[in-house]
DNA sequence: ATGTCCCTGACACAGGGA
């Protein structure tokens, strides 16, 4: 079984590549984030016709989470409970499209898209490590109740745990930016201390192995990127697995998302 | 090649997010 995820950058204007790569990945289940749609305006087509279920999270242009499969989709859950909201108090307060599971083939996959901290001071950086820190207690408890429990913490964490995760940690600290702060590598590794095993690495090392490129100033060609899509998995699930691939040919090319694909193979 | 991309509102391009 494979098991996929991957940060689309909007489902509408990658649907043609996302449905080629469905077709060449052969993967049976794929978390994805960011796809920037509501439930109305969602292909569901595209996952119908190519023989996976599809569940979506998706309240407005922004954020959107969904997780498609061909090895049964159940109990689908939207965001996780107590999942911090972010908004000014003036304004309507919801809890944001970041967050959904659903049970494949006797996996629970999570689909997340962690709040992106914006900058040092920026309000969004507390409720950034906020929403981790309830999730992370989720995650403990789940353990607790199963040890044998088979989860998958599927997403965009949007942090680089280590200084080999960014191309150049020397202007990420001149610079002060996000992503690499203690304090978020804190709240990456509290999921590490609970028995969650980032199952790539050992497959694909750095330095120099990275997930996402940004647009701007051909990072993708100079090869600048950054490792910040994880798949986190549960102790029991981490014995099942056999193989891992970044997809980085699916970075290459005209109408690609930012985001590599990352992909996971459990016996 | 791959020297931003994508969304919305509203009809041209500004504003917001990453």
């Amino acid at each position: 079984m494979k098991i996929a995820t991957w940060n689309v950058n909007s489902i509408r204007a990658r649907a043609d590549r996302l449905e080629q790569w469905l077709l060449r990945s052969d993967v049976d289940v794929v978390a994805i984030q960011e796809t920037k749609a509501s439930d109305e305006n969602f292909p569901w087509d595209l996952f119908e016709k190519n023989g996976y279920e599809v569940a979506h999270f998706g309240l407005n242009q922004w954020n959107g989470v969904a997780i498609a499969s061909r090895v049964g989709l159940d109990d689908v859950e939207r965001t996780f409970v107590d999942q911090p909201h972010f908004g000014k108090i003036e304004d309507e307060i919801h809890a944001e499209a970041r967050a959904m599971a659903a049970t494949c083939g006797g996996v629970r996959v999570w689909s997340l898209y962690v709040p992106n901290g914006r900058a040092i001071g920026d309000p969004h950086m507390p409720y950034k490590l906020q929403w981790l820190d309830v999730l992370k207690n989720h995650a403990i408890a789940w353990l607790q109740e199963d040890p044998e429990a088979q989860i998958a913490l599927c997403g965009d964490w949007n942090i680089a745990p280590r200084d080999e995760d960014v191309w150049d940690i020397d202007l990420f600290r001149r610079e002060g930016y996000t992503h690499v702060t203690d304090e978020e590598r804190a709240a990456f590794h509290a999921f590490e201390e609970a028995g969650f095993i980032d199952v790539v690495r050992p497959y694909h090392p750095g330095p120099g192995t990275y997930t996402y490129w940004d647009y701007t100033q051909l990072r993708f060609p100079k090869k600048q990127g950054m490792r910040i899509d994880f798949v986190l998995a549960s102790p029991a699930l981490a014995n099942r697995v056999s193989g891992a691939l970044i997809d980085r040919e699916e970075r290459k090319g005209k109408g690609a998302s930012d985001h590599a694909p990352v992909i996971v193979e459990l016996d």
